[in-house]
RNA sequence: CGCGGGGUAGAGCAGCUGGUAGCUCGUCGGGCUCAUAACCCGGAGGUCGUUGGUUCAAAUCCUUCCCCCGCAACCA
């Protein structure tokens, strides 16, 4: 076929490990697992790559918490995560780490030639610096002349850094997206890309650091060392051995059928990635596809939130196939999904349990019960049969068109059509009455005999058609049917095959393939363990990122620690009653509050506004925050923090159980 | 007027190149007994966010407004 010994490069994102990787990281390598299975059981010669990004400020902060080095600290983590990648069947080629040799190397070339080609150069980044914050700011961040974080005089400074010119590839950038309309996938993302970044323009992009140093020395300059965007974009290149001795597999593979990253991160790839590839005179990606996310409880997930769902657990409960299943049968691939355990469970009992795990199990035991499990060659088809035979057809073809357009849900869906076809065509025929007459008419015995051959190819076809889904899965199933390790019953094109299942073969009883489970007990456990690794993630201080991962560095959400009482006692508040409001213009969320707190009145400035008006305000006794560092909000100079509670949109305001004085210490 | 996505049965979604509103779960009733208390059939349940328009015909195209969610700026 056409598809033989065709290359096809998919990656996912190079996940940052500064802790360890949850359900929205296995979401994503999934689904690349599954296309890449897909295509290697069509023939492709596939390249799937998955790895680790692990340079940065924030590993390098990490493990001084945890005080070991930044290397042993994410050695750890990229053990567990190729652990899991391996429990979850994952089948990847390659698993790169930007700490290894050869991508060390590859990257210092590659900084060095855009930089003797002009394509970075070196320049001052200009700012005000205030020493002890050791922070940068604008002139328009600055609060009076003053570091608007600590308020102590800033300084004129310039910080040398090195620079991409991203500039200049803006117009070819644009070009290119408008020229390849399945570049950017889905296409909402495309407009969002061009009218947000793209089209205002482009500005020249840092990449390097000088403030801290784990991360690739840059060979002429030591003090710099190579910021995220060379360092962890190029992984896809240099894990196939770009500038290295051997580039075979570069030339072989690239340039990539499918980056896979989750949305967040759809913009360095599609417009920083192919500058840098334009700037290297390479070949762009044919695709780069930004998947939504798993929500929980409506929101992102974050250990923060101690939302994460661990996948070992899940994993380990009910078996990965199930899981795999699940993720990529749920959620819209490309929109955002929501998972909860009761829609896990419900899909496991409904979809693996009830649907396909009991029809295996019928079909079996009625093949052992009618003719001792032996296909009897003398049969006879009739409408049904001929209908059934036509819609598996039309389902193979479907789930092609679905795969090669990375729709796993549609493909999906379209397997279990042919599922409840075969559930249905068991009520329709009703094996059981055949059987009581099989003895005396030859007629309809022959019939049941073809009634359970239509079942059990019907039962071969999607034995196959869900392997690139459910690794596991298939092969039990074959054992049943008794035709385990028949390469041309189980090859990806015999599903395209109907009659194929040899008379004469004989099922086996096996294991119920996916036990049904029991939603309620199972809900309460769950519920148990994630409880129990709330209180044990203040040990282990594992953070999490969005789902999806990302080449890219994103804001740290870090567990709350335990705290001394004199800890505690270093925040002072105090009661304060709230004299004037106001929203703060051309905000959407601030309000500027005057406060009343006792001896002195104070400004702050509360992101409140969507939940309470300034009218609404006036009169409110609320908890100030006392000692804060001022902070510049929307030019707006905020003196301290007010107390809420949140959860998702839900916002209300903390204050006092009964009548006391504003300027009322709370201890 | 920053950009983008979305508002369809109790929940979650599809339909959106215009032509009797569909799927999954849940619910109610029936059938079957081969099977993992599973499977099959049927019922109830929707003014398709709102306003106006185009059309013989609009969930589907255009328009007004409302609400939600992302991103960005401003959550101290």
């Amino acid at each position: 076929m056409a598809e033989k010994n065709k290359t096809y490069y998919i990656t996912t994102p190079i996940y940052y490990p500064s802790g360890n990787m949850h359900i929205g990281h296995s979401y994503t390598t999934v689904a690349a697992d599954a296309e890449a299975r897909y295509r290697r059981l069509k023939g492709y010669d596939v390249m799937f790559l998955t790895g680790t990004d692990e340079h940065g400020q924030k590993i390098q902060r990490k493990a001084a918490e945890k005080g070991v080095t930044p290397k042993e600290y994410v050695d750890e983590i990229v053990a567990n995560t190729k652990e899991l990648w391996k429990l979850m069947n994952v089948t990847n080629d390659r698993f790169i780490r930007t700490t290894d040799d050869f991508h060390v190397a590859a990257v210092q070339k590659i900084f060095k030639r855009l930089y003797d080609q002009g394509d970075i150069y070196k320049s001052e980044y200009e700012g005000w610096y205030c020493t002890p914050c050791e922070s940068f700011w604008t002139e328009t961040q600055l609060v009076d002349g003053k570091c608007p974080d600590c308020g102590r005089p800033v300084e004129r400074t310039r910080e040398e850094s090195y620079f991409f010119r991203l500039s200049k590839y803006q117009q070819r950038i644009i070009d290119y997206i408008e020229s390849h309309p399945d570049f950017i996938q889905p296409v909402s993302r495309k407009n969002e890309m061009l009218n947000n970044f793209l089209r205002p323009g482009l500005e020249d992009l840092c990449v390097s650091r000088t403030s801290f140093d784990w991360g690739i020395p840059v060979t002429f300059d030591q003090k710099h060392v190579v910021y995220v965007w060379v360092d962890a974009l190029s992984n896809y290149i240099t894990a196939l051995g770009y500038a290295s001795d051997d580039d075979s597999a570069f030339k072989k593979y690239w340039p990539a059928q499918v980056h896979l990253v989750g949305k967040e991160i759809v913009r360095f790839h599609t417009i920083i990635w192919p500058a840098l590839l334009m700037a290297l005179d390479l070949p762009l990606p044919e695709q780069v596809y930004g998947h939504g996310w798993l929500l929980i409880d409506g929101g992102k997930m974050s250990k923060s939130k101690g939302n994460v769902v661990d996948p070992r657990i899940l994993c380990a409960k009910y078996g990965c196939d199930a899981i795999r299943y699940f993720l990529l049968r749920e959620v819209p691939f490309g929109a955002d999904g929501v998972f909860t355990n009761e829609a896990l469970i419900g899909r496991i009992n409904a979809d693996l349990a009830n649907d396909l795990g009991n029809l295996v199990s019928r079909s079996v035991s009625m093949q052992l019960k009618y003719f001792g499990g032996v296909q009897p060659a003398d049969k006879t088809f009739a409408a049904p049969d001929e209908e059934i035979r036509g819609l598996f057809a039309e389902i193979y073809a479907n789930v092609q068109t679905q795969m090669d357009a990375l729709q796993f849900p549609s493909a999906l869906t379209e397997i279990w059509r042919g599922v409840s076809r075969l559930n249905k065509f068991i009520d329709e025929t009703a094996p059981w009455v055949l059987a009581k007459t099989a003895d005396t008419s030859d007629a309809d015995r022959a019939r049941l005999a073809g009634v359970m051959y239509t079942l059990l190819e019907g039962i071969r076809i999607i034995s196959i058609l869900i392997e690139p889904f459910m690794p596991e899965t298939p092969a039990k199933i074959r054992a049943q049917l008794g035709i385990a390790g028949r390469h041309e019953l189980t090859a990806w094109e015999s599903a395209a095959q109907w009659g194929v299942y040899p008379d004469g073969t004989a099922v086996q009883k096996g294991e119920a393939l996916f036990p049904r489970i029991d939603a309620k007990k199972e809900l309460e456990e769950l519920e148990r363990i994630h409880q129990e690794a709330k209180a044990a993630a203040t040990q282990t201080g594992a953070p999490a990122k969005e789902a999806g991962g990302s080449a890219a560095p994103a804001a740290g959400e870090d567990n709350a620690n335990l705290i001394t009482i004199d800890d505690f006692a270093k925040v002072q508040m105090k009661v304060a009653e709230v004299i004037a409001a106001e929203k703060v213009p051309d905000s959407d969320k601030l309000l500027k509050l005057r406060l009343n707190v006792g001896a002195e009145t104070r400004q702050v400035v509360s992101g409140i506004a969507k939940q309470y008006s300034p009218e609404e305000m006036v009169g409110k006794k609320v908890i100030l925050i006392t000692n804060l560092q001022p902070a510049v909000l929307r030019g707006v100079e905020s003196q301290g923090m007010i107390l809420a509670a949140t959860k998702g949109k839900k916002l209300v305001l903390v204050t006092v159980d009964g009548d006391i004085p504003a300027g009322a210490a709370i201890s």
